[in-house]
DNA sequence: ATAATATATGTGCAGAATGTCGATAACGGC
DNA sequence: GCCGTTATCGACATTCTGCACATATATTAT
C-alpha cells in the first residue's frame, strides 16, 4: 500500500498488489506436491501463480524453504549430478502435506471473504453512491500535479 | 502461519487465517464511504466484513485510521454531542473514495489469483494425488502424540 | 588463460506490518 | 467515591518483506 503523500506515485507496477500474507508457502508446498525440486527451479515455476518474475525475490524463496525445512515440512537432500554448482532438492513430507491442506482451507475461507467483501462493494456502488463528478475530476487535477 | 514444530498447536481460531495484507484498510474506507463514523462504531461494523470480535484489536483500527488520516484519505471532527467520551467522526475524502477503487481494483486481480491457485490444486488432486493413506494414517498418529 | 555469464544458494539489514498490553478519560448508575 | 461501559491512543515486541550483497561452480566467449 502506498505512503506519504501522493499515493499513486508508489504504485509501481507489480510492486504493493494487495496481496495474501505469506502466499508464497502454499504455492511452494503445492509445486513439491507434484514433486521434489530445487529452489532456483521452483523460482521460476512460481509463475504459474502470477509470481511476476521482476516481483519474487529469490531470497524469499530460499528463506521460505528452510524455514519449511526447519518445521519437518519439507525435507532436503545435495545433487551434485549434472553440471553447474550443487542443487539442494527439497521433498514434502507427510506433514508438510497435511500443512497444505490447512492452507487450502484457510485460503478458500480467504477467497469468500474477499468475494463478500467485493459483492458489498458493488451493492453499495450500485445504489448510485458515487462521488459526485465534478469533486473527483477536481481530485484528478489535484494528484496527477 | 503457525511456526515452530508441531504446526498445530498455533492454529488457534480466528488467530493465524490466511489474510489479505492490511484488508482492515478497505473496509473502512467502504464503511466510511457509506457515511461518517467513528472507530469505535467502525470496530463493530467490521464484523461484517468477516473480523470476528475476538480476532480484531480496537487499537489495530484506530491505528489504521490515523494512518489514513495522515495520507488525507479521511479527515476528522470531534463530536462531543451525546453521552460518554469524545468520538472523533471520521469522513471519506474524494481522494479517500480513489484509494477505495485502487483498493478494489487490487482486490479484484488478488481474488483471480486466489481462484486460480485453488483451481490448480484441485486439478492437482483430482487426479489421484494423494499421500498414501497409510503415510496419513502414520502422520496423524505423530501429530495428536 | 581469463573474463563474462548463467546457475544456484544463501546472509544481513532496514523498514513495514501486525500483535499485545496497558494508559487515559468521560459519563452514568450505585 | 467506585465501577462498568464507551472511546481513543501510545509503547513495545515480533513478524514479514524487499533490497543489497556475498559466495561458489560450471559453461561459454575472447
Amino acid at each position: 500500500m502506498p505512503r506519504g503523500r501522493g499515493w499513486r506515485r508508489r504504485c509501481r507496477a507489480g510492486a504493493w498488489v494487495q496481496r495474501i500474507s505469506r502466499f508464497m508457502e502454499p504455492c511452494l508446498l503445492l509445486l513439491l506436491h507434484r514433486g521434489g525440486s530445487h529452489g532456483y527451479d521452483l523460482l521460476e515455476r512460481l509463475k504459474e501463480f502470477g509470481f511476476a518474475e521482476e516481483t519474487v525475490d529469490s531470497s524469499v524463496v530460499y528463506r521460505s524453504l528452510r524455514d519449511l525445512e526447519s518445521r519437518a515440512l519439507v525435507t532436503s537432500t545435495w545433487d551434485t549430478e549434472g553440471g553447474g554448482p550443487a542443487r539442494r532438492v527439497y521433498q514434502l513430507t507427510p506433514e508438510g502435506d497435511q500443512y497444505l491442506g490447512w492452507w487450502i482451507g484457510g485460503l478458500r475461507e480467504t477467497r469468500s471473504v474477499l468475494d463478500r467483501f467485493l459483492q458489498a462493494y458493488e451493492e453499495h456502488m450500485k445504489l448510485g453512491n458515487h462521488v459526485p463528478d465534478e469533486r473527483m475530476a477536481e481530485v484528478d487535477h489535484r494528484i496527477s500535479s
